[in-house]
DNA sequence: ATAATCTCGGAAAACGTATTCCATCACCTA
DNA sequence: TAGGTGATGGAATACGTTTTCCGAGATTAT
C-alpha cells in the first residue's frame, strides 16, 4: 500500500513526509550536522529512510555544501603495474577517509592531460592527485589550470615529480639510480647501455642521469631513448643489438616494464638475459620477481606513494611539503656477479 | 580592474553578467541545448566564459538535469593485471563517450561490495559496471541494492558473470578451460592438479569444472583450493608439493597470477617449471609472456571486455543481453610437448 | 494587410539538499 | 516570579545549474 514513485529514488522530502517531520529535521538526522535532534524523531527518520531505501543524492549535497567527497586521480596508463599500484594505494587511502576516487588516464599525452584537468575542475573534486605528469614550468597551460583549481579551494598533490609548488610524494630517483649504478660497478660491470624514456619525463631523466653519474667512468655508456613502455624497451633493445656494440655488459632500463621488454627482445634475438647480457630495471613491480632471470631493480614503494599522496591532500599541511619515501636496490639474477673479465 | 571573487570559481551568473545577458542565455550558449541562441550573444558569452576561466559546476548540472555523466566501476583489486586491463578498457570507452569513471575496490569482500554499491547509489552514476563480483542469487542484499538502482533509472553491466539479469560481457570459461584441457591431453599430459580459487567465485568454479570435464579421465586430477591471488597460487603449490604427489605432470591454475605464484613456489622448492612440472594458467596477462618459461594459458580479451561493458550500458539495448567474447588457447613453454611416458 | 508561425531573450521555477533564521518550549537562576 | 538560557523543530532561502513559460519581434502565408 506504500505508493513509491516508480522511476526515481526517494528523496529527503519523501523520507521527511514518511516520518512526519520537516525536511530540515530529516536532513539533520541523516548526516553529521552540528545540530542535535531528539531521540524520538531521530528514530522515526531513520526508520523511514530504511523503509524507503533512501540514499542521499550526492550531487545535490555537493551543490548545497559547495564541496564534494571525491578525489580525482590522473595516471598515464592504468594497465601499467606502476600506476595501478599507485592507484591501489590511493583508493585505499581515499576509501578509508570516506572519499570516492574518480580516475582519468592521459595515455601520456600532455594535451589530454590538460583537457582532463580542465574538465575535472568542473567536478570540483576535493583534491586532484597527479601521478606521473609532465608539467613543465609555471607558465604552461596545465600549471594555469591547476592554479585556478587551487584558487577555488582545491588541493593538489603530485606523485614523483618534486620541485612543483604542490604537496609531493616522491622517491629520490637520481640518488637511487646512482646507488644502483654503484652496486653494479661493485659487481664488476664496466660497460653500460641506458634505455631511457622521453626526455620531458622528469622521472626518466632523473633516473638516467643519476645512473650515469653513479658510474665510475660515465663516458662508458651509450644511451638510447624510447617509449616508457614495454614496447619501448623492446624497440630500444632491438636497436641496441642492431648497432652491434658487443662490449656492453649491462643494460639499465629506467623502469621495469622497459627492462622486461628489453629482456624479451634479447630472447627474440636468441640471447639469454643475465648470461649473455645483464639487465637492470627500476620500480620493482611484481613481475620483476617472476621473470627469469629475476630482475635486478630498485624497489619503489608504489602503493605507499598513492597512500601518502592522499594523506597529503587530506591533512592540508604545508602547501608544498615534500614526502620522500625510501628505496632499496635489489640485486637479482639478471645481473649476476661478474668475476674476472 | 576586473573584480574576481577570490576563493571560488566563477559561476554561470558571473559569465552572464560579464556578457550582459541572462543566465538562461548563458546556459544555452555554453552547452548543447535544443534552443538556439543568436550568433552575436553566443560570441559574447563564449568570450566572457573564456575570460573568466569558467568551468561549469557538474554537481549543480547533475542535480538540475537529474542525471550524471559518470559511470562507476567496481573491481576486486586494481593492482591485479586482470582488473587493471578491464579498467583500462572501461576508461577508454567511457572517456570516448565523455563520461568520467569513478572506481571502487572491494578487496574481494562481499560486505564491502554491498557497502560500495549502496553509497554508489548516492552518486547516481549513469551506470554501474561490476567486474568480477560474486552476486549470489536474486535474494541477497546486493541484488536488492542493484534492483533499487535500476528502478531509479540506472544501468547495470556485469563482466564475467553470465546468468544475472543484467547486461553481461563474458567469455565461456567452462568451454575454454575444456579446450585447454583437451589441448594438454593432446600434448601427452595425463595426470593433473588444479589450483582453484574460492568456490563462491563463479569464474573460478567454471574454469576448474570446465577443465576437469575436458580431461579424458576426469578422475585423475587432484584439486586444491586457495586464494585467487599470486600468494594463493604460491600457497596451493606449496601444499601440493608437501603432499608428495610425484605422478602429477601438469598443474592448472585457474588464473595467471595464481599460476605465476605456483611457478615461484616451484622455483623456491628447487624445481624447474616446465621441465620438472608443467604449468598452465588462464587470462594471458602480459606477465604470462615474460615469465620463463612462458606460460601456457587461455587468452581472454580483458581490455575489450571493459570496453564492451561500457558499450552495453550506453547502447541501452536489451536488459540482459549477453556479449560473448572469444578466447584462444595459447600453448607456450611451460607445457612442453610430452613425448613418451 | 492581417493572421499565423517561428526565433530568440529573459524571468522564474525546479532539481534535492544544507543551513540560516525564527519560534516555541522547558528548564534554570536569582 | 521574572528573566535568561539552551534545546529543538520548521519555514524559508541558498547552492549553481537547467528548463519551462511567456512575451516580443521578425518572418511567412493567405
Amino acid at each position: 500500500m506504500t505508493e513509491e514513485r516508480i522511476g526515481s529514488s526517494p528523496t529527503l522530502r519523501d523520507v521527511a513526509a514518511e516520518a512526519g517531520v520537516s525536511a530540515a529535521t530529516a536532513s539533520r538526522a541523516l548526516n553529521g550536522s552540528t545540530r542535535t535532534v531528539s531521540a524520538e524523531k531521530l528514530a522515526l527518520v531513520l526508520r523511514a529512510a530504511e523503509k524507503l531505501g533512501y540514499a542521499p543524492n550526492l550531487s545535490a549535497q555537493a551543490t548545497a555544501r559547495g564541496s564534494t567527497k571525491t578525489v580525482a586521480l590522473i595516471v598515464h596508463d592504468i594497465a601499467d603495474p606502476y600506476f595501478s599500484s599507485i592507484a591501489a594505494g590511493a583508493i585505499e587511502g581515499a576509501e578509508a577517509a570516506g572519499l570516492t576516487v574518480t580516475m582519468a588516464v592521459t595515455d601520456r599525452s600532455p594535451a589530454r592531460e590538460l583537457e582532463i584537468v580542465s574538465t575535472l575542475r568542473g567536478h570540483r573534486p576535493h583534491a586532484i592527485v597527479l601521478a606521473g605528469s609532465r608539467i613543465g614550468d609555471e607558465h604552461d597551460a596545465l600549471a594555469g589550470e591547476l592554479r585556478a583549481y587551487e584558487a577555488a579551494g582545491g588541493r593538489v598533490a603530485v606523485v614523483s615529480q618534486p620541485g612543483l609548488p604542490y604537496g609531493t610524494v616522491a622517491v629520490d630517483n637520481r640518488r637511487a639510480a646512482g646507488d644502483l649504478a654503484a652496486a653494479l660497478v661493485a659487481h664488476g660491470y664496466r660497460r653500460f647501455a641506458v634505455l631511457r624514456g622521453p626526455d620531458d619525463l622528469r622521472t626518466s631523466r632523473d633516473r638516467s642521469e643519476g645512473f650515469l653519474a653513479g658510474l665510475a667512468q660515465p663516458g662508458n655508456a651509450v644511451v638510447i631513448e624510447a617509449g616508457f613502455t614495454e614496447e619501448g624497451g623492446h624497440a630500444a633493445m632491438t636497436e641496441l643489438l642492431g648497432r652491434g656494440l658487443d662490449d656492453i655488459e649491462l643494460v639499465f632500463a629506467v623502469n621495469d616494464v622497459m627492462a622486461i621488454g628489453a629482456m624479451r627482445a634479447l630472447r627474440d634475438a636468441g640471447l639469454v638475459p643475465g648470461r649473455d647480457l645483464a639487465v637492470a630495471g627500476f620500480d620493482d613491480i611484481s613481475a620483476a620477481t617472476d621473470v627469469a632471470p629475476a630482475l635486478t631493480t630498485v624497489r619503489v614503494p608504489m602503493r605507499a606513494m598513492g597512500l601518502r599522496a592522499i594523506d597529503l591532500v587530506l591533512a592540508g599541511g604545508a602547501e608544498n611539503e615534500v614526502v620522500w619515501l625510501p628505496t632499496t636496490v635489489v640485486l637479482r639474477d639478471s645481473s649476476p656477479l661478474r668475476t674476472g673479465r
